[in-house]
DNA sequence: ATTAATTTGTTCGTATGTATC
DNA sequence: TGATACATACGAACAAATTAA
């Protein structure tokens, strides 16, 4: 049995599940952070880099990112990079 | 013989029983879940699917997963998919 | 100074779900 | 029954800015 809830963020995209793809790799990202995975200000994965590691259009990515930068959890500078939010 | 009860769910809709079509697909459906056809927080087969497997009217399909809802059966996401309800 | 590579920004089209009328 | 709306996902293409060679 897993140590983590019933929809928590594993590390692979799930498509038959009832939440979207774009929700479970924010969460993914989200959970990462926390992790220590990146550091504050430091640049997550690139646009292509994820859709490379999960599988994902980048449109969808994209998505994703937009829902981190509204939670506050991530910031993005354009033809720059996105980056870890933080004190 | 078959070795369900007398108006238990086969796999084809019957017109000209005293059981509504909605329900019968209904039926049909909850036997498959606990059959195992799809697991917990699995989706089931979309609307257009189901109309096309049994032949019914979307409108049909529809009254018979709200009837499933109601059971507990499954649950909807909108613009998601049906999925079978769980532990 | 040029060029190429990288990264986000934007738009379009297609497909599949459910929701609604 | 049929049509339309909304949300999501994929794919592709191009623009704009930055950085590195």
């Amino acid at each position: 049995m897993a140590h983590h809830s019933e929809f928590g963020p594993d590390d692979e995209i799930d498509y038959d599940g009832p939440v979207t793809p774009y929700r479970q790799l924010a969460a993914i990202l989200a959970a990462r952070i926390r992790r220590g995975d990146w550091a504050a200000h430091r640049a997550i994965p690139s646009e292509p880099r994820l859709v490379q590691e999960y599988g994902l259009a980048r449109s969808t990515v994209r998505r994703s990112i937009r829902l981190l930068v509204e939670d506050g959890v991530v910031y993005v500078v354009p033809q720059r990079g996105t980056f870890v939010a933080g004190g």
